[in-house]
DNA sequence: CCTGTTTTTGACCGATTGGTCATTAACTCA
DNA sequence: TGAGTTAATGACCAATCGGTCAAAAACAGG
């Protein structure tokens, strides 16, 4: 009935999201958008809104995809100890080294730069938390019933303190870039939720 | 022999410092330090150079304050590991309960948004990580001696890892604003400091 | 009071910002 | 083939961006 799409509408997203990940959202502009994504103004504002909108759906883009990488990771481990051990200390690790562009976790980019003054940013942030977070405390309340971790911390204070902990090293690594310090911290802090 | 000036640089050096604080280096226009400092612009040209420079001027007089305040908390204190469990669970969680602004930390803040990008910012950071995490090193050393927190790992690296969840703490505050969390965060964290 | 020096001011600059909209292009169905 | 529908385009908009600069203002010493 109509004239049909030229661009896929994934893709343009998928390429917005790149952008405001590795910039950051006041300082990523129209233009940065047309050029990553290769559409021109006009096409960005009838599919995607205003600029805002179209933030909003990358970043939450980008929170399924790292809920369901780390969801996979932790179903495929061999056990829950396994799980916790190597997703420290080689998944996220490895996400580390490949940082060159020292581009972080664009969640935790996010809640710095608009957390305080937006309302939409902290709501999906919140969300996101709850289910990383309750993530982390099923693996580690298994763990805990294997024997891997600790005990005398309940499985939900250690799941927010991992989450918080990753925080810490994911805006740590946005100055430091350094792979073995982030290594070291990964490995201590594994260390620590040890019995 | 010349006309004197009307508004004390420091002042108007503490208002901007304020005003980038709270929302960053790229939404902070020069319009917004005008109305902070009260300063007309080419005041503020004249006294500080550009927008950059007087960012880093805040930003190191931040860091300055940050630092000293925290070498004071040490020195103050009845022992070693006092210090650090005062620090963590009553100065720290009482910073977090007056930050209804969801403010942070200036130099986390500027790690995330600016880290990346700018050679300066990271020095800059590179530097204030340094001393903080040898402070720190200095005050957990002296309370492993007294035996009041673990000694399987080393000083240096408790020292980096608390360096690091403050970080953490401080970019989750800036969406949860949520004391209570913040508190048990803490105490948790101190908790697994203790032997 | 006059001269010299420095601070302060606000008009002004080109570039860029996010955003709109009328026009054109490309298709489907009758 | 023509009518209807939607996608794509780029000219255009007011507002704001960081930054400059000549002129005015406020003091000091002579």
């Amino acid at each position: 009935m109509a004239r049909p799409r030229k661009i896929e509408k994934d893709d343009a997203l998928e390429a917005a999201m790149q952008a405001f990940w590795a910039k950051g959202y006041e300082a990523t502009s129209m233009q940065d958008l047309m050029d990553a994504t290769g559409l021109k103004k006009g096409s960005l504002y009838q599919s995607f809104g205003d600029k805002k909108q179209l933030f909003m759906d990358a970043l939450q883009r980008y929170a399924d995809r790292n809920y369901h990488k780390f969801k996979d990771y932790m179903r495929d481990a061999a056990s829950p100890g396994a799980a916790l051990e190597g997703f420290l200390t080689e998944e996220f690790v490895g996400f580390a080294l490949e940082n060159t562009t020292r581009q972080g976790c664009f969640v935790v980019n996010s809640t710095v730069e608009l957390g305080p003054h937006d309302d939409d940013v902290r709501a999906l942030v919140h969300r996101q938390n709850e289910r990383m977070e309750a993530l982390f405390t099923e693996t580690l309340q298994k763990a805990q019933d294997e024997g891997a971790i600790r005990k005398d911390i309940p499985a939900e204070d250690l799941a927010v303190e991992m989450n918080v902990m990753l925080y810490g090293l994911m805006a740590d690594s946005k100055s430091s870039g350094d792979a073995e310090r982030t290594r070291k911290l990964a490995a201590n802090f594994f260390r620590s939720l040890s019995p």
